[in-house]
DNA sequence: ACCCCGTATTGGAACGATCCAATGAATGGG
DNA sequence: CCCATTCATTGGATCGTTCCAATACGGGGT
């Protein structure tokens, strides 16, 4: 067994293909075509060079691959300023698996700060012109959002993770099957013996809560319940929620699918009010498993949203994209994953 | 009032130097100089120049500029791999602030996957052999960290988010003075009229956990009140924690400082088995003010990263470090901010 | 009028990769 | 044995910028 150290050199990094091409004794054109068609060599050639190239430790310089091949393989991902308020949610687990598949497909993921307000869209420009990014990924989309209109208009590659929810349907996307989750919370629910099952969602209007309120609505028609009175709505907001669903336990509601974590809370302390305690005869679902779940006494049911899933998806849809920019878009729906706790 | 388009000319993003010195009448380098040094300019050609550069909409291609200048104005954050467990905590906000700064030094914050496991200098090595990233930003420092000390030696830019924990203390960083904090908490409680203040903490060995228990047994010392007894340890788990705080109850101990927002959750969870809930009587604050702080009944007073502020810094020593590799190595130290809610 | 000097401006060369067309080597058929 | 044909390998030109050395310009001093 050799010494623990790495037999790789680490070479300071000045190598260029030309230092690799005299010490193979080769051509500077061999080289590279032994990186990149090495079907092109003789095998014994071939394996020459790559010798070379690993007792040198040569690396391609990017900016020069990408001066002449005009792709910098560096995916945009345009955070937005943190002066409108709210950072964007969850996109913590969802960047580190994008860039993950990123990195095994050669590219990177590289951050921009989107200007807030009217001109998001120049952040956008500015990287283009600069030849700063081959491509998109959006998280975050909403209603009136110009972003997925402006990039397709001209031509740009991109994913969104999260659907075209205004306008027309353009581009590639991924998204979490909102809908399916609160139909498979409803019907887990509803096997547990319950029949009042309330829906505690956010006000209408927004995509994302919408879906998840239609999919508690389809899934108790389906089972001939009804949801006469059994929907609430509340901002994201612990203390509104709780008024919310203090009128829901009212009317004798045993059970409830919230749009989010925030507002599942809002159940546990209506229920703590009316000294009872979630569980069994007062059951709750979450949405988005966030970290807080199962923190919670008890520990809260959740849907959670495959981030991971999402950002290889994303990643794949937006690879084939710019391998091909004719082909047909297409739309990924995943379904997010009950994962069961003690509030259910 | 104009139309409310943009007047700005969205010009397909082939425009180049040369182009621009066509239009304007001057030769190449001109231009180069306008942008670059415009202080060798005629303000004369000058103005003609900068008209033509916005007229037509030109950026510089920037992996020419990485070519020439041999800078690729790429910061490189290394995300260690999901295989690993947990991901990279509170990485979010600071992320987010981190790119920000970035962007008005004229950088980007470029992610990449590091591997997991003995080799994730690799990653480094990598990035650094390809000119991918001109420094680097490290957070999530612990013991026995090497990435610091193989970073340092070979003179590599960076700037570390948490101190050196150890080895020699090597490179700039930037960390949150958790000591500072606890020890405010606990003048804090002890201004309430507190004085059996106990501290539930992480097992010993880990730096972060070890300095905030410090910051408690110093304030406690200097407000002449005893610590025998009072401080408690648990992994940062709900079940654990709560079966520790409950001996720090059993001791009478009125109020208690955490080293983690989960740890506080203990805390509430003893109360609670013993019929009793946090508030005036039985106090507690928490460390990092998770998103999961204001939502708790009743809310949770916590300490607060600066993780803005964080950011900012990192980004400015890592610049200075960039524009000067053998200036004196700069430690910063921010404090946390104590934030009350009802808890405490 | 001439020369000189500092300022403003210029085009060639280079960074390190890939594209392309051309060369050299090897194979096979007539 | 020679030429045609394929296969393997090569060096020149190029991407768009910046560095560098050289040139053009405009006065001021003699």
């Amino acid at each position: 067994m050799h010494a623990h150290s790495s037999p790789r050199p680490r070479t300071g990094s000045a190598v260029t293909l030309e230092m690799v091409a005299a010490r193979a004794g080769v051509g500077r054109q061999t080289v590279s075509n032994a990186i990149n068609s090495p079907e092109l060599l003789r095998p014994q050639t071939l394996e020459r060079v790559r010798r070379a190239i690993d007792e040198l430790g040569y690396r391609p310089h990017r900016a020069a691959q990408a001066l002449k091949t005009r792709a910098s393989r560096l995916i945009g991902y345009g955070i937005r300023s943190s002066s409108t308020g709210v950072p964007t949610p969850v996109l913590d687990q969802f960047l580190h698996s994008l860039s993950e598949a990123a990195d095994r497909a050669g590219y990177r993921v590289v951050l921009f700060a989107v200007a807030p307000g009217d001109d998001e869209l120049t952040s956008y420009q500015q990287l283009l012109d600069e030849h700063g990014a081959d491509g998109f990924v959006l998280s975050g989309t909403d209603r009136g959002d110009r972003r997925q209109g402006w990039l397709h208009e001209r031509g740009v590659p991109y994913v969104a993770f999260g659907r075209t929810w205004s306008g027309r349907d353009v581009g590639d996307w991924v998204d979490v099957d909102g809908a399916a989750g609160t139909s498979a919370a409803v019907r887990h629910l509803a096997g547990l013996g319950h029949r009042r099952i309330g829906f505690l969602g956010w006000p209408k209007g927004s995509g994302v809560g919408d879906d998840r309120a239609r999919g508690w609505q389809g899934a108790m028609r389906e089972l001939g319940l009804s949801t006469r009175g059994r929907r609430m709505e509340s901002p994201d907001d612990p203390e509104r929620a709780t008024e919310a669903a203090a009128k829901l336990l009212a009317t004798g509601t045993t059970a409830v699918v919230a749009a989010s974590d925030t507002l599942a809370l809002g159940w546990y302390q209506a229920l703590r009010r009316a000294d009872r305690t979630p569980g069994a005869d007062a059951a709750v679902i979450g949405f988005d498993d966030s970290p807080i779940a199962p923190l919670l006494f008890p520990s809260l049911s959740s849907l959670a949203q495959p981030l991971d899933a999402v950002g290889r998806v994303c990643m794949r849809l937006l690879l084939a994209r710019l391998g091909d920019p004719e082909r047909p878009t297409e739309h990924v729906l995943l379904e997010p994953e009950l994962v069961l706790r003690e509030s259910a």
